[in-house]
DNA sequence: GTGGTCTAGACCACA
DNA sequence: GTGGTCTAGACCACA
């Protein structure tokens, strides 16, 4: 599926799925009213355990982005596309501002932290295209 | 002094500290063979439990970047300027690479990304500019 | 405490703890700014799984109605009393009324609900009153 | 037919057909003897898992409220009338005791209970009035 | 098969 | 001591 989870990059692990979520459905990935992947299934494709997956299913619930269809799994809410979209942009700022202040506070300036960027841009997106 | 402690930013406090003390380093803000704050000055400043300071400071020192003045405290060692300005990229390029590459997962694209970079930088550069 | 737990009536433990916490805020029997007994303390208490306690107030908390202190536990926030008598009418109406509506439903009439009615609340305060 | 679900209220589908049917035989709406809808239809009307109906109904054979004729399919007992008269008055008691108790202890005194049943009823009978 | 709830127990950061 | 997260496993209602 389009989740990828990385135990140690700070973020909670149901938080990330919660995020990757929300992001699939901004892409269109996942459409409204199309079923998600059963928590069980789920959980054994990323190795997690059900418990974790249904924490981040309950709280895209609680958000109004999920709702259950009893005895059939959990459904993308109607409508919920243009806010994922803004909640995207919304989290992906949040946490690159976070790390862009870090490196402003800790001494670098615009245009080193920029080359960073650059670098890291490219060699994400030629790891990508390789694959 | 130069430490800014976000609660809410996904990187643990004494992990907060430990990354400033090298930036600080590394900015050549401290100096080798200065006295740090002591623990109980720098937790009553930064509002954190001494335990906190205490295990960063701890951190530190096992990774070789302070060391015990008998009697004194804790002071810069000798000859780490150099390694804590590569520690520095390294530690923020990680992060940024973090968050760009959940950014591109997430279904933005390239151009997408450097606009939210430039925007952030630019709030958070006048920001300090108008402190 | 003031809270008490009936394992079989329909209602959530979960849930239960979340109602009676905000109906303890209403009766100001919990004032804001106040920690509230620590999950563990709770959990004894109540001879429940301290994770079922964590989950009521993680729910409290995203309603805005708890907030965590960084080390010392949960506390009531400021200014939610208003907000949680209105939250106690509203739960408690629903509640009796889907009762109710199942009493007209299955057949009785209103004489004969309101005498119900009477009667139980007449057992139930002078038990209170006994104790 | 007479049924109506709530699927929201707290009270499992299964035990609300159970009830129901109680009910129905209490308000002599259902007759000794007479033949209940096959559970493929019910659960048809009901827009339910005909598991789920057929549940309910083995519950209620278990409980000799009904009986299976050969062929024809499930039957109400005879002389079963007043005993559903007994169970709706003890099971409706006891959903509004457990409401009103909630109410009590929730910091309501008698009066305000008293007056959210009176417009509880008020609503739900002028509704009924005017469908 | 599906999700919802609950228990049990572990480890972590923070005070 | 405090809460937050995660794993493991059970039982339930519903389809």
């Amino acid at each position: 599926m389009f989740f990828s989870i990385d135990a140690n990059n700070g973020v909670a692990i149901y938080e990330q799925v919660v995020r990757q979520v929300k992001f699939a459905i901004a892409e269109e990935a996942l459409q409204p009213g199309q079923l998600l992947p059963s928590i069980r299934a789920l959980s054994v494709d990323l190795a997690l355990n059900p418990n974790t997956v249904a924490r981040a299913f309950q709280q895209l619930q609680s958000e109004g982005i999920l709702e259950t269809v009893r005895g059939r799994g959990l459904a993308v809410c109607a409508g919920v596309a243009e806010r994922c979209k803004e909640l995207r942009r919304e989290l992906i700022s949040d946490r690159l501002r976070s790390a862009l202040s870090e490196a402003l506070r800790g001494g670098l300036n615009t245009e080193e932290i920029q080359a960073i960027v650059q670098q890291q841009l490219q060699e994400l997106t030629s790891q990508v295209a390789s694959q």
